[in-house]
DNA sequence: GCATTTAATTCGTGGCCCGAACTTTATGTG
DNA sequence: CACATAAAGTTCGGGCCACGAATTAAATGC
């Protein structure tokens, strides 16, 4: 007898319909609130009856609350919904200098914000985390916590979420997720940085219908979140992204992953920072702000460093293009602040190094806090499913007809 | 008044969840057939009762019939349901040189092939393959045609379909689809060969557990077929995957695309003979099936010349690994008959270029007429859905929880 | 005061899955 | 050979769900 594998595949239930089309509406609140029933049967195409139940058992979970009536030039007011403030989310953006915590509401404004420096000891830094975290919970008891969100500059075990990659943070192999569910009692997720960065543009972006996209970070090293087909792509082992370790040039110099030419050696703010002592003699180490203040102070060496640096930027992004022909390119880091002098020279070299077809837009990121507020999505993405309505098209249409 | 956007997000009615089980059921017995209703309620998760009484809907529309009855120790015996073998499907495959035009079943086995000379000219090409299709459908009259599937290589606009971009081929700005449709009644399907390589691995080969998975195509050029989340990637306008023309050094010889040190220099067949050529001295033009039947008789010219190929598809592969972190590579091309000599060198190159995690296994397709497969899949996608039951596992979590 | 208009709810219908009961068909066993 | 046992497959009642028509609610204008 032949052998089968039992391990069931996924299959719809009669709540399944109901399940995607709460998960629909709650996201069409989001983005639309002040909205009212009848307009969200209008844009769903769902029955109003169908809206109204489902409102119903929304509002019933105190994820929506009936808002003022509105006002029309004939007719019964309608009534708007929107989302219920009082539920909160708590983040932490992990940096290798400095932590972040902070506490939103489910429109991914910040309530409350705290940072402090990063403890060498992953230990210490949980229990800092948590403790600050604690804090936010006792001065905002009023409020239903949802979760923590957390973002950091590293890899973990998809399943154990065991820490295993943290190159500029020093926190190998520690459990953060189990440690901090221990002390908040709360659900905790964890995201890459720059997949975090992908989700705050996905989610509060204005890039509603962006099905294809790349988050380029900029820092000391160069990071990427690669969303694809309304998704995020974390590939096999959560390890995707990681194009700032591509070498672009074999013959390049070395770089901390232990090979040559790596493109986070050329467009790194490390790089930024190397042009400039390499044209100015200068062996005085300064912080990339600073690099940036002498730039805008005309500095002709730091302007030098930075065009040559947004240059890389675009040269590698090449990459991106060709393999991943995504509709946009979003950079995000302190470069971004420089956005005049970078975009010329990058739209160029992307120009360039277009095959055919439509070049990418390329743009800085939407707003501050990027990471904190995508780890807020992070935590919503459990209640609210997918946030963009093409995702959840491609998953209903299983069956392609 | 605010203006809202009336394009309707797609929602699930009472059928979904039939829609979406169907498409598992058919999935489930195309991939483990013959199977029982009771293996499949076990493997799916269903019950009984639904399986019953959506295997009697598939054997309404003719998908699937009842084999014979199985044996068991004891109880009643299994009735075994397998696919309809009498749902042909039409496909071609449309390479530079030769257009392959051939019949299959619904499970990818083939009945009949023929092959001949690509016209330079688009529309004779087409008036050329329409011809062969009707040839075929007119000596199976018994069959029932379920469409055309057509992979070639280049590139096509995602909704009109119009190619747009075939730079071996020649056929620039046609509308194959519209062409082929009108000439044989049939749907058309058309797909970039690097994905349609994609599909054959999914839909016919054993990695059915395989979430991400990249193909690499090594011929004129080299291509590659992203398949992230049990999903193949198309990208922004359907260019996802040009990996081959990033450049891997900026000095490097001139590419055909305009740039230079692309990927496909170093990597393709055209490299492979290039090395021999220069290690020769030999200015007579041989074909690559030459350069490896010269390698077999021990050549050293030329199996240093595969060799050095072999290198550089390594190290191209590093930047798939490190930005997309598949499980699996998939090599396709005539090179692959000298895996033997190829994988060593692959492998070496890969683990150099792997930062952190396990390295991808890497191994060539699995059987031959790979394409052709893949354009069987293409046209039984609309039907069956999905293939991969991780894939449809994230559809229907659109509401994670 | 009443037609008109729009929002929102109510309610009957049909699709669908679940699960229990039942039928069918096989293999032993006393 | 009747009967227990076992497994496959079917039938049927119940509950969930979306749909759509009818109804109710609340506003405007003549």
């Amino acid at each position: 007898m032949r052998r089968l594998d039992f391990t069931n595949t996924q299959v719809a239930s009669s709540e399944t319909a109901r399940d995607i089309n709460r998960s629909v509406l709650l996201n069409l609140i989001r983005r639309k609130q002040p909205i009212s029933r009848a307009d969200l049967a209008r844009v769903s195409g769902l029955q109003r009856s169908t809206v109204s139940l489902i409102t119903e058992q929304l509002i019933d979970e105190s994820w929506v609350i009936n808002g003022p009536t509105g006002r029309l030039p004939r007719g019964r007011r309608p009534t708007f919904l929107r989302l219920n403030e009082n539920r909160a989310i708590l983040v932490a953006d992990i940096r290798p200098a400095q932590i972040t915590v902070a506490l939103a509401d489910v429109n991914g404004q910040f309530l409350e914000q705290v940072a402090f420096p990063t403890p060498s000891d992953a230990a210490a830094g949980a229990q800092k985390i948590s403790s600050r975290l604690r804090d936010l919970m006792r001065s905002h008891s009023k409020l239903v916590f949802e979760g923590v969100g957390i973002s950091l500059p590293g890899r973990f075990e998809p399943v154990s979420k065991r820490i295993i990659f943290a190159p500029n943070l020093k926190w190998r192999d520690f459990d953060l997720k189990r440690s901090l569910e221990r002390s908040t009692g709360l659900r905790v997720e964890m995201e890459n940085a720059a997949n975090a960065c992908v989700l705050a543009e996905v989610w509060f972006g204005h890039a509603e219908k962006i099905r294809d996209m790349v988050v380029v970070t900029v820092s000391e090293g160069i990071g990427s979140g690669i969303f694809l087909n309304g998704q995020l792509m974390r590939g096999a082992h959560g390890m995707a992204g990681e194009f700032g370790h591509v070498s672009l040039d074999p013959a390049g110099p070395p770089c901390t992953c232990g090979r040559r030419g790596c493109w986070e050696v050329y467009a790194s703010n490390r790089a930024g920072l190397r042009y400039y002592a390499e044209k100015n003699g200068d062996s005085n180490a300064i912080s990339f702000q600073e690099l940036m203040s002498r730039a805008n102070s005309s500095d002709s060496a730091a302007i030098h460093a930075l065009e040559k640096m947004a240059r890389a930027l675009g040269r590698g992004m090449r990459m991106l293009v060709a393999g991943l022909a995504p509709e946009e390119i979003v950079v995000v880091g302190e470069v971004t602040s420089q956005w005049s002098r970078l975009e010329p020279l990058l739209t160029a070299e992307l120009g360039e190094g277009v095959l055919f077809g439509k070049p990418p837009r390329i743009r800085p990121a939407e707003g501050i806090m990027a990471r904190l507020r995508g780890s807020v999505a992070l935590v919503l993405q459990g209640e609210f499913g997918v946030a963009v309505p093409e995702a959840a098209k491609a998953a209903v249409a299983v069956n392609g007809r």
